[in-house]
DNA sequence: ATATTAATTATAATGATTGTAATTGACACC
DNA sequence: GGTGTCAATTACAATCATTATAATTAATAT
């Protein structure tokens, strides 16, 4: 874990950033939860936690800082709030989603299946590709077998 | 034009809704400004040329109804706002978008790209597709040959 | 006509996010 | 060690998109 706190330092000081105490404590929140998909409230109620002065307004600024740099994806599954998302090391690319439409879980594939497809876009649209995202939408394994009743 | 009205007021009617005369205003606006990505602001602005005593809780109301009866689709391309699209006629799924990072134009691509891509994810994760969205952000061929100077 | 129900309006409320002004803290330089 | 400078933070207010509420209206069936 130091490791990649050590890293995320380095990134922030390349643009003249410093890796403050809060700015740590909300990258250690983000590190210890990264299986899940965090609100800028999730993740202040946790820094809270470690660091109780710290204020809403600096976990949002924190969060825009670290989005912007690319270090954490900011997404946005359409229920209101932006969720916040470490970005796996030294990946280029926004990781993909499979919303579950029963229960509402986030499975994540770290694997880059649009290779092609991106090709496609370049090739056919003189689209140049940064970034993509992309969700699946549907029902995830658990819920196909618990046959849930429709009442 | 009116083809398709009817075609959604018969939609309306199977899941007894009516298309009344706000209703009616709001598809006629998404109909006319099909290539946009109105947001729900948008909408109402100009629904209200059409008729001024429209609210923009109905509006609201009305684009949350078609969107859940799929008639439109409703996208967050992560500036605050939700927009509405209408839906292809007869299309099963969310169209695609290309959304460019220098003029924030938007694209879209009617055709399904990722039926390999589905297949693997039902056969590897064994997750249920219902539906997918898809977004690449980079730069669209206009800005492209356009080299914007970095101030 | 009248009763019933859905739909709409105006307005207020909510909830997420951002702006502001004052304060604090870190670091370079004397 | 003291001081200046500038970024970062805090508490709080403001804003913006969206949703809820209560009263009113329109549409439909009886």
């Amino acid at each position: 874990m130091e490791h990649r706190i050590d890293r995320i330092k380095k990134q922030l000081h390349s643009q003249s950033y410093k890796l403050t105490p809060q700015r740590e404590a909300t990258v250690r929140v983000l590190l210890e939860r990264e299986e899940d998909h965090l609100s800028a409230e999730d993740v202040y109620l946790l820094v809270k936690e470690k660091a109780p002065e710290i204020g809403l307004a600096t976990v949002y600024r924190t969060l825009e800082l670290l989005s912007e740099l690319k270090i954490v994806d900011k997404i946005n599954f359409g229920d209101g709030v932006s969720r916040y998302d470490l970005r796996k090391e030294g990946a280029a690319h926004f990781h993909h989603h499979l919303v579950c439409m029963e229960c509402g879980s986030v499975e994540e594939i770290v694997e880059d299946l649009l290779d092609d497809v991106e090709k496609i876009v370049q090739d056919d649209w003189g689209f140049q590709v940064k970034d993509h995202r992309l969700t699946f939408h549907g029902v995830c394994k658990q819920c196909q077998i618990e046959v849930v009743p429709t009442t």
